[in-house]
RNA sequence: GGAGGGGUGGCUGAGCGGCUUAAAGCACUGGUCUUGAAAACCAGCGAGCCUUCACGGGCUCCGCGGGUUCGAAUCCCGCCCCCUCCGCCA
């Protein structure tokens, strides 16, 4: 969420951001309110300083009469309490509720409008050209005997899937890939639980909970499951002071992805591309507000140096702002070619890294505190996607097939997988 | 799942209705002393919020949420978490 503080001084720039998102806020809602909880405290404030006063004077003994009139004074104030604190209470549930409505500021350079407007920052790799008729990962799952979706249909729901034989050395292999490169940069790599209370999801101002929810939740439990590890691996830090020398912080951790994928039945949702369930690895950074650009290129770098390595061509594009996330202030993503997608090809989005600035950080209350300094302050945090794997799959598969309907195995993920070449059973 | 015990500031730990402005110790940060360090001594040392141009003033927080009371860390109820033992189990 925003500062609700700086909301009245900061409101054209609220404003502009919104626009920009094509998203409706009530800022002036948002800003009464904050007005009515300011208002509401200090009056609370204030009468609880004469209770305190009044306690303070009953202390010492006292003649009954007096005593009578302090117990009947006491009682009076606490009726007065509980007036102003009801009060407070409405004005901050009113406050939260026009707050969730206001999603973060947008980054100046992001492209502004829809999901078609994105800017494209650069095209990497040569896209395969087949003396054949290649086929997309759904047929050559098939050759290979790779993926069993009825099964996945059946035992589980429609959009679950098993994986078979080399999909799975390639499902550890990818993961396991993953994990150098991050290592190299100083990730600390995690395994982290698959599910997550929800005052920490809460944390992360995803997708509203109701029918439109991307997100599992638990029957009589207070737990979901979650859709990406930014949730455990930023709510590790939920509520910390964080060490200026430690920062940044950067973890990576490798979990399984729930979503429920409401309403995008039949939307590029052939195969493994759109799916209930998945392994991904993910990058998530704590940092200082001023280095937080800085953290967002670097980690848009290692997700382009994953999939040089994996030898896919891929492009670049900066989301718009009216395709960001609320929490995201500025949001890259990587978009594999995909032989086998659409019409004799497309790129189809296999990462995305967002900075979400201190948006995430002010509801989780991960702040840090500079050297010399009294005042704690909000860190920033950002993440980034290391390796999806059913979408790595999809490009991998797709770009390195062969004739024969064998696939070749990048040079730089032989050795985490074994093979040198999929072939046919 | 069952039975006990327990959650107090960065840590240890006292307090168990008004003498708490949460003791004390450790750790940490300054200072004195010292060639330097250690020791000793002195001082400081949690978070969030309201208010103020500022200096400052004030409120809230003893796992979380309710309740009793003029007054709650302390009593009552619910929940969560941790420890020990038993059961079950990959």
């Amino acid at each position: 969420m925003l500062d609700p503080r700086t909301l009245a001084e900061r409101r054209e720039e609220i404003v502009e951001s919104c626009r920009r998102r094509g998203v409706e806020a009530d800022i002036d809602g948002a800003i009464a309110a904050r007005e009515r909880v300011a208002a509401a405290q200090t009056q609370l404030g204030r009468l609880n300083q004469r209770r305190n006063e009044h306690q303070a004077a009953g202390k010492r003994k006292l003649e009954p009469a007096q005593r009578e009139a302090h117990v009947a004074e006491g009682r009076r104030l606490k009726q007065e309490a509980g007036r102003l604190e009801h009060a407070l209470a409405e004005a901050e549930i009113e406050l939260d509720a026009k707050l969730a409505t206001i999603p973060n500021l947008v980054h100046p350079d992001a492209p502004v409008g829809g999901e078609a407007d994105f800017r494209e920052l650069r095209r990497v790799g040569t896209i395969p050209r087949f003396d054949f008729e290649p086929l997309d990962h759904l047929a050559l799952g098939e050759r290979l005997d790779l993926f069993d979706f009825e099964a996945g249909a059946k035992v589980a729901a429609p959009k679950f899937y098993y994986l078979k034989n080399a999909a799975v050395l390639l499902e550890l292999a990818l993961q396991r890939f993953a994990l150098d490169p991050l290592a190299d940069e100083g990730f600390t790599p995690f395994l982290t639980p698959d599910l997550a209370r929800r005052a920490i999801v809460d944390g992360f101002a995803f997708s509203p909970r109701g029918p439109e929810t991307q997100i599992y939740s638990v029957a009589d439990t207070d737990l979901d499951l979650i859709g990406t590890a930014e949730i455990t691996l930023g709510g590790l830090y939920a509520d910390a002071i964080l060490d200026e020398a430690d920062l940044p912080l950067k973890l990576a951790g490798i979990s399984h992805c729930y979503r429920t994928e409401a309403g995008s039945a039949g939307r590029e949702s052939k195969g493994l591309y759109r799916v209930h369930q998945f392994t991904k690895v993910e990058m998530f950074v704590f940092c200082r507000p001023e280095e937080s650009e800085a953290m967002h290129e670097l980690l848009l770098s290692i997700e382009e140096r994953i999939y040089q390595a994996l030898e896919i061509p891929y492009r670049v594009v900066e989301v718009a702002t009216g395709d960001l996330g609320a929490p995201a202030y500025r949001k890259f993503d990587i978009e594999a070619w995909m032989p086998g997608r659409g019409d004799g090809g497309e790129y189809g989005e296999v990462t995305s890294t967002s900075n979400c600035t201190d948006f995430q950080a002010r509801r989780l209350k991960t702040r840090f505190r500079r050297a010399g300094s009294k005042r704690n302050e909000l860190a920033h945090t950002l993440n980034g996607t290391a390796i999806a794997v059913p979408r790595t799959l999809i490009a991998l598969l797709g770009n390195h097939q062969r004739a024969d309907g064998s696939v070749d195995v990048p040079k730089a993920l032989r050795p985490y997988l074994g093979l040198d070449r999929i072939e046919p059973r």
